[in-house]
DNA sequence: CTGTTAGCGCTTTCAC
DNA sequence: GTGAAAGCGCTAACAG
């Protein structure tokens, strides 16, 4: 590979020129002289070294990311997209992605040794949870990052989140504006802020139509089928007149699950009973009924986290340190009316 | 952040010895003067910088992966799962990946810009074609490279991929060994390589047991759910006697396009009809009846590419140059004896 | 054994 | 306008 002393050598100018040429100083060089340095360039193939580069600005230009633990060979659809959206918004302003991954138990080493062999510049993180210990982490040493999602209500840091709130609520209200009175919701265990979140919206936009959160309403689970199974079955041994018509499922893993359990207990989807998940997996296309869903815009998303990671790499104030992103509800075939 | 030079004066000797101790030159420095050293690296709590060992050492230890296109918002779930294992293959052997992106219709431009400003060490590429353009540039700069997957059997290059033909071999005997005789298959178009060795399992499985392939029993179509539903179709133009009982889908999507249309056409499956997917997407388990489906070993995958990619990046001959693994058959419901 | 020193390839001050 | 030279942080050849 040539060098910036092969393009000097071969324009008979010294290096620093050449350097000044590259880096657009154009005060700085005369327009001949800059033609033949250009010239060289071409001629010579060269092609600066962005190690050199780097070290010189200390500077890595690249942006951890760490996967999402992978349990049993499964992996989590959305955050999959996710990277890809979120390399694309970090290329459009000169970054790349570094991937990597860690124990699912203690991310803290890797992100530290990231950190002190000054491997990348920053950090996005995802799958955040309540006193996430990365965010305690990363906070403390003072070094640039920005979440898809967000934490501890007194924490200072940057996020970027989908507005779980807005999107329920909307689920809702479409349920309600089809007639259904007796919405029920599977939610995740309290610990869950983006949870939380979610169910918030349920309990407003109930309390905003005037309709009731019977008992036995709000079920919780963990994101698994099971949870969407369970929370069927006590609905349906609530009484004829308070049983749930419709309900919003904190995912779509969670949804699949119900409609399968309803599938076995001879509940007809939509007809019998409605329900709407939260993702839009890629699978929520091909169940049957197609799932209506709330899909997270993620591509906005990474370009959110981009926009105010930048700022930070760039010792600026970013614009908004907090940015929600309103989901939209893709409507497909699991509601329906209710049944008179 | 601490350097070289910090440590040196806080031990009181030269930078060269601290390198020598870092790098476990223990012939070089002695064991007293040793120990000062890493006590006073613990004490100013240094770690070398990554770039500048990079510069020094003309190497970026990354290894630059491209992620598949994503034509509208959606994802291949084998290749995102894919490049976790990938990730933690390199990270085995101290290499990170570098993931990006680039234009569906020309990656030629942004390999060749890594290449230049020698952002990477090496790639690995996936989804590869018949005269796939980044192996021929690849191969033409003689730039360190493994595919995941085949190309032009004339090319020399080093490659992993899933042993397409003994995975279909293997379905069709399963098959068999239920009672099957008319077993059909949907294959990709015939310019696949990928979908062609497929195919060849498929015939030469038939051949084996001495079972006729009808005409008509081989369908071919994308990668998409109406090539499945339109194989179907057409199957069950055919008279009663040679009508299949059973098929292998080139893919999972094309299976799952297969059992909607049974579905539409009161086809039942696996009564009527069983079916074998190829891949095990994630959606997989959550269709109904839950498919049945070869199973792609994508984490040993990611692990035999990076221990080609590994000897090519020490200019050490790579043990083998080719790595065939053998994918799995995952039973679930979608196969059945045929009706009498 | 330990230290001095010359780079790796680049940017940028400071003279001229 | 242009170039000499220092230096980013590290490794390693060479002296001693």
């Amino acid at each position: 590979m040539p060098t910036i002393k092969d393009v000097a050598k071969e324009a008979g100018v010294s290096i620093a020129t050449v350097s000044y040429v590259l880096n657009n100083k154009t005060h700085l060089v005369g327009k001949d002289t800059r033609q033949e340095v250009l010239d060289a360039i071409k001629r010579v193939g060269y092609t600066p070294n962005i190690t050199a580069r780097n070290l010189k600005a200390s500077q890595t230009r690249l942006i951890g990311y760490a996967w999402h633990r992978v349990p049993n060979d499964e992996t989590n659809p959305l955050l999959d997209g996710f990277a890809y959206f979120l390399a694309q918004a970090a290329e459009a302003v000169n970054y790349h992605l570094l991937t990597f991954t860690h124990a699912d138990d203690d991310p803290i080493p890797v992100y530290n040794e990231m950190i002190r062999t000054q491997r990348v510049d920053g950090f996005v993180l995802s799958g955040t949870v309540a006193d996430d210990a990365r965010i305690r982490f990363l906070t403390n040493e003072g070094f640039p990052f920005v979440s898809f999602g967000r934490s501890n209500p007194g924490w200072a840091f940057n996020w970027v989140d989908t507005d779980g709130k807005v999107g329920v609520q909307t689920a809702v209200e479409y349920l309600i504006s089809l007639g259904h009175q007796r919405i029920a919701m599977v939610a995740w265990p309290e610990e869950s802020v983006t949870g939380n979140y979610r169910l918030y919206g349920y309990i407003e936009a109930m309390q905003a139509a005037g309709l009731p959160v019977h008992d036995g309403y709000l079920q919780r689970g963990e994101n698994e089928e099971t949870a969407g199974a369970n929370a069927l079955n006590q609905w349906l041994q609530l009484p004829n007149d308070i049983r749930p018509t419709a309900a919003i499922a904190i995912t779509d893993i969670v949804a699949i699950g119900l409609m399968r359990e309803a599938e076995r207990q001879g509940v007809q989807i939509p007809t019998d009973f409605s329900v709407i998940g939260f993702d839009d997996a890629p699978m929520s296309q091909y169940v049957h009924p197609a799932l209506t869903t709330l899909r997270q815009a993620i591509p906005q998303t990474g370009q959110a986290l981009m926009t105010i990671l930048e700022a930070l790499l760039n010792k600026t104030e970013p614009k908004e340190a907090h940015i929600l992103i309103t989901p939209r509800l893709i409507l497909r075939e699991t509601c329906a009316p209710p049944l008179r």
